[in-house]
DNA sequence: ACAAAAGTGTTTTTTATACACCCATGC
DNA sequence: GCATGGGTGTATAAAAAACACTTTTGT
């Protein structure tokens, strides 16, 4: 971590003196949680309606503030945990907003408490994910294609979420993390569709690809939907991934 | 940013005073400050070497704490300012490491102020890059290769930092930023050649693959390097790569 | 003349794209 | 039997990789 670079630099306490005061800082980990309906073919991301100013009424992404002796990633993991029950997703870190006046309570000239956000992405598997109905609260997934002005600059952390789910799944295996232990590869191609659009790939073709890379295996069982030909059922090999990993991989 | 969600979920006041106390922090802003040094072919970082406890002595990032009323580019901006003296640079927002027990100074039990690093990559035109030798200060070029072990989790930082510098150089022109206004094929060449390493392509492939995503321009200008026949030196035409900007392009 | 560096072109291999077509099931 | 979704193969186009060759300079 950054230490006293003030002190480092010059030890002179005097000097010190004169240089400008530190920040005092609260921190916020906001989440972009994304979920994909496969059934109606949407791409969702879970917001949550304010119920205190400023922008009461209107619709955040879900934060928190970090507690005492709690990781970044801890403290995403919990907001994550009080809206929805969920066992399999994917999380990582998206980007820090710390720009004074990020939040209105904050005057421009009042140098007091800021609040930084550091926002997490995430992607959890939406038959699984059950919301949990708090009295009073008020959380909901939303199409991406149609969500409301937010509150803060979430719109913006938003975008940059959505701008990194695409390339993630593109670049690596997420997909996987979040589809059931066994699918078959047509859910796979539906998943990609809702996130990438209809025209990232022709079926047969991101077929041919996705099992050349050669780390789905057949399990050999079957599984109709409605009319036409059964489907294979497969899975992700993480064995026969690991020497892929780190490699400029590309999945469509 | 985030706000006290604690209030907005269940805003009776005696529920918030149940739930454990919020972390408060400084936050300091860390520098992974590249350089490619063309003569010899070494990829650079900056290093600083420490002159207080913890880590006294020991080299380590150039950070400095966050001030009242300064966003965190800012920020990032000053204590390169203070390092070097520079006119090129490209600098990026890289990843926010907040952990508890990061440093040191802030024992595991201890529940006090706790420090939050926001990493910052920058890449910077070596020729033109001046170290500001202060008193008592320490300050230099270190080739990557040959990093010591630094303090904190600074090493940790690095590596991520060299991750995403090969990242950019492929699919952004970061590198133009860095070079200088008029530069030959070659010297872009050698520049991707230190920081993927030789085998990354062949000469006379990237040369054509580069010119063919038409935003470089000859100026009819001819250099001499020693002996050979001259070299045509190039600009960058931002106005040719507008088009291209947010396409998956691929440099190599 | 010849070495050295710049720059062009050609051949081979691989990958992407666009389809056409066969397979297995429900109705 | 035929519509429906699953699955395979092929023909063409484009891009990547390897490398041979020409051009222009200094010595």
């Amino acid at each position: 971590m950054k230490i006293n670079s003030e002190i480092n630099i010059d030890s002179s306490y005097q000097s010190y003196l004169m240089k400008k005061k530190l920040a005092d800082f609260k921190v916020g980990v906001d989440n972009v949680i994304f979920s994909v309906d496969t059934k109606y073919n949407r791409l969702l991301v879970l917001l949550f309606q304010r119920k205190d100013e400023p922008f009461r009424d209107r619709w955040s992404l879900p934060g928190t503030l970090v507690r005492q002796g709690e990781s970044l990633k801890k403290a995403a993991h919990r907001i994550l945990a009080e809206k929805i029950a969920v066992k399999n997703l994917y999380l990582e870190q998206l980007y820090t907003f710390g720009g004074p006046g990020r939040d209105p309570r904050e005057a421009p000239e009042s140098f007091g408490v800021r609040y930084l956000s550091v926002s997490y992405f995430a992607l959890v598997r939406y038959a699984e994910a059950a919301l949990i109905a708090r009295p009073a609260s008020n959380i909901a997934w939303h199409s991406v294609q149609e969500v409301p002005s937010l509150a803060f600059d979430h719109n913006q952390i938003l975008d940059y979420g959505y701008h990194r789910l695409k390339n993630k799944l593109e670049y690596s295996p997420i997909a996987f993390e979040v589809l059931p232990k066994k699918f078959t590869l047509n859910e796979v191609y539906q998943l990609y569709c809702t996130v990438l659009g209809e025209n990232f790939s022709d079926y047969s073709n991101f077929r041919s690809k996705l099992l050349k890379l050669g780390f789905l295996s057949d399990t050999g069982e079957k599984v109709c939907r409605g009319a036409g030909r059964p489907a294979s059922l497969y899975r992700f090999d993480a064995e026969a991934f690991a020497p892929l990993k780190d490699k400029p991989l590309v999945f469509i």
